[in-house]
DNA sequence: TCGATGACTCAAA
DNA sequence: ATTTGAGCCATCG
């Protein structure tokens, strides 16, 4: 049954089930969609998520704690996990253990 | 159908 | 701790 949904489906899934104020990472949503070595393409469908969407793309980072983006999307992901109350260091990254969401 | 592309991760050096 | 190279695999043109 879960086969009839696509990857993206299944991806947009579990990160609306990311709570506010937690994080996870690229690699633990594709564990938890079913491939592990998927990581790269969560943040493509991510990337490609329809405009005016409401799902909360800015909880995923990478495994080092990390936002992935570059340039203005940089800032704007920051502004939104930090308007959550999630602490961001002076070199930008986030205390993973404190704030990983788990399942 | 096929090659190129990445909002990643891991292991090795 | 940081850098490098290779692996991965769903999209896109």
């Amino acid at each position: 049954m879960s086969d009839n949904h696509s990857f993206q489906q299944r991806i947009w899934q579990i990160v609306a089930a990311i709570p506010y104020g937690k994080i996870t990472t690229y690699g633990d949503v594709a564990r938890l969609a079913g491939s592990p070595r998927a990581a790269r393409q969560v943040g493509g469908v991510l990337k490609r998520l329809p405009a005016g969407s409401q799902l909360p793309w800015h909880r995923v980072i990478n495994r080092h704690g990390q936002i992935s983006l570059t340039g203005d999307d940089l800032f704007r992901q920051r502004d939104a996990l930090e308007a959550e109350g999630i602490e961001i260091t002076d070199d930008g990254r986030v205390a993973l253990d404190k704030y990983r969401w788990q399942p």
